[in-house]
RNA sequence: GCGCCCUUCGUCUAUCGGUUAGGACGGCAGCCUUUCACGUUGCAAAGACGGGUUCGACUCCCGUAGGGCGCGCCA
């Protein structure tokens, strides 16, 4: 092997690989792998027990000779000028954007020995997040975002941002807004601009012309009822729900008059179709099984699996990191890309994420967009820490950085089984957040969230340069006791509270149990302090309950209730010292001569 | 129905053919303590089932059961 190409694969990262299938040296041959540490072996065979099962198999189809003469035909390809075109693609609501076509990058085909010719292969990772706007940046899809962007920051490269606009009747601008606030929220930038797939229809027709013209599509001219009478006809047999077949070799002149045809996909019948995942592993779909999907409907709009296939490759989409439901979808995608002669994406298909209850995550659980968590007072932080740990691991690593997760983030972290939300653990995570997040940023937070949670907008009313010093000076002790924004926004209740203050339930308690006589004796004392400060209040206050042969508790709890009407709160002397000697005193009095 | 996938404590996961199966959340009990928290100590808690392969299986293979996803002129 030489010397530079060993240098340079092992200063990369093995997943970026589009020849994630070549067989490798055992380890005890593997002189590029000396210096790695034992978890990065253990991973490192873990990788290869996964996607190279049968990795000889694929070699002897597919020498290394022609792996070059493909890789010689891509460098002619792009030198015959092709990949100076450049489309320029507007679209309501976005900007326009220019894409690089069709060959922004070099990939290998992937099945050829790729130690020989990584130095080719330095092409950076190019990911994306398609997202259709439908609805709300739900729980899943912003894990999926989290998960392309880790992989995207992790091997120095991009994250696209699509708009998988095509289905004009669903699509709305409402949700192209929330997606993208959604995202802006978590913190998971896109490079470039976002674009439209709509808006690249006429490149998909092209492509679907194409695909005619190759023999690999042709025009079917059923209509929506025969199709469905064929549905039906299928089901009352028990025979699987597919396209029969109709128009794939049958001559267009005896189309009927009338009717506009859809273009489908003439998939292969025969053999199987395998999609090599870096979760997944190594997924066999027998051919048969997939039917001749249509590609471009009857008024000339593209359908999903052709625009995506094509917009990937337009965008030089290097990795595609989805949900396992697109699973099926990639196999018919592999067989476009085939057709066209295209290579395919590197592709992780991640599990799903399921309700508490196993079930598919609905409204009551966690299907709630991610403005959702923002109201119920999450860090962007915290979702995202939890995020990670939804499918994908790194050891027994449970809390870290973002910048962590993006140094650590590797394809074969990700596990296979689904997961399910768990609020709790998400609220664990989150109070961890608020207690490590300094005082200044934390407020930030806060005052930022105020706009969404109930009663925020009152609320923000009344802080001015002066509350912001006391809230400040509060977080210390509010941080320590919140799990959320909301919660630690309704414990700084106290310090808006105007006099007098309402008590409840447990204050009232607190104050009928001899808790008045206690502030009685107390008062004075806090009176006399000659310096306002939680230290020298603690000092004078146990003088006084030593004196009086009083525990503390019997102190503490009464000025608590006096103090912020309630019978939890932080430390008492903090709170003195937060409220200041005049409110302080005022409401100890308002309650010691009740 | 057909295809694909999954299955380790209640939950998220580690394990990568040899471990007393580890950690985290949650639960329980103790400590700390002016309340509530935080922190801290400890406890309970798992390889779905049945076959194989192997000296040895949670780990590899097969089957069963359960679960998920997909099967649109949706994405």
């Amino acid at each position: 092997m030489c010397p530079h190409l060993r240098q340079h694969e092992t200063g990369r990262n093995d997943a970026d690989e589009p020849d994630h299938q070549a067989p490798r040296l055992a380890p005890e041959q593997d002189s590029g792998h000396h210096n790695e540490n034992d978890r990065q072996r253990q991973r490192r065979l873990a990788r290869q027990r996964k996607v190279a099962p049968d990795a000889t198999h694929q070699q002897e189809r597919r020498p290394d000779r022609e792996a070059v003469a493909f890789l010689l035909a891509d460098l002619r390809q792009q030198a015959s000028g092709t990949a100076q075109k450049r489309h320029t693609i507007p679209f309501d609501g976005l900007r326009p954007c220019a894409i690089r076509a069709p060959h922004g990058h070099l990939r290998l085909p992937l099945t050829h020995h790729a130690t020989r010719i990584s130095a080719f292969m330095s092409s950076p990772v190019v990911t994306r997040f398609a997202p259709s706007p439908t609805g709300f940046l739900h729980i899943g899809g912003a894990r999926t975002a989290l998960f392309n962007w880790a992989y995207a920051k992790h091997t120095g490269g991009k994250m696209l941002l699509r708009i998988e606009d095509t289905d004009r009747e669903r699509s709305t601008d409402a949700a192209v807004t929330a997606i993208l606030d959604g995202l802006r929220w978590l913190g998971l930038n896109w490079d470039g601009e976002a674009v439209s797939q709509f808006a690249r229809a006429g490149r998909h027709r092209d492509v679907a012309q194409e695909l005619i013209k190759r023999g690999k599509a042709y025009f079917c001219y059923c209509t929506p009822e025969e199709l469905e009478a064929m549905r039906a006809k299928a089901e009352a047999e028990k025979r699987q729900i597919r396209y029969d077949g109709t128009w794939r070799d049958r001559d267009p002149a005896t189309a009927p008059a009338g009717v506009n045809p859809v273009i489908r996909f003439r998939a292969p019948q025969e053999g199987e179709t395998v999609i090599n995942d870096h979760a997944q592993g190594r997924v066999v779909i027998p051919n048969k099984d997939l039917d001749d999907l249509i590609i471009l409907r009857s008024d000339g709009n593209p359908t999903y699996n052709l625009s995506v296939v094509v917009d990937d490759h337009d965008m030089g989409v290097t990795h595609i990191i989805r949900g396992v439901d697109h699973l099926t979808n990639a196999a018919r995608q592999t067989q476009i890309y085939l057709a066209m002669g295209w290579d395919v994406p590197s592709m992780t298909h991640v599990p799903l994420i399921h309700g508490p209850d196993g079930a598919k995550l609905s409204k009551r659980h966690g299907a709630l967009g991610v403005e959702a968590y923002r109201e119920m007072g999450y860090l962007p932080a915290a979702l995202r820490n939890y995020l990670a740990r939804l499918g994908w691991s790194h050891g027994d690593d449970e809390i870290f950085s973002t910048g962590q997760l993006v140094e650590w983030f590797e394809l074969d972290g990700i596990g296979k089984s689904a997961s399910r939300f768990d609020f709790a653990k998400l609220e664990n995570l989150n109070g961890h957040y608020i207690r490590h997040t300094p005082d200044a940023e934390l407020l930030a937070h806060w005052l930022a969230v105020l706009p969404y949670i109930e009663g925020g907008s009152d609320r923000l009313s009344q802080i001015d340069e002066q509350m912001k010093g006391k809230l400040l000076k509060a977080l210390p002790g509010l941080k320590e006791r919140a799990k959320t924004l909301k919660e630690l926004n309704a414990s700084a209740a106290y310090l808006f509270a105007q006099r007098p203050l309402p008590l409840d339930e447990k204050a009232r308690q607190i104050l009928a149990d001899g808790g008045t006589q206690a502030l009685a004796g107390v008062l004075p004392v806090l009176k006399a302090a000659t310096n306002w400060s939680a230290h020298d209040l603690e000092a004078a206050v146990k003088v006084h309950a030593e004196a009086a042969g009083l525990k503390l508790g019997k102190l503490a709890q009464p000025l608590r209730a006096a103090l912020t009407g309630t019978s939890t709160s932080p430390g008492i002397f903090d709170v003195l010292e937060v409220l200041g000697r005049e409110e302080s005193l005022a409401r100890i009095a308002d309650q010691a001569s009740a």
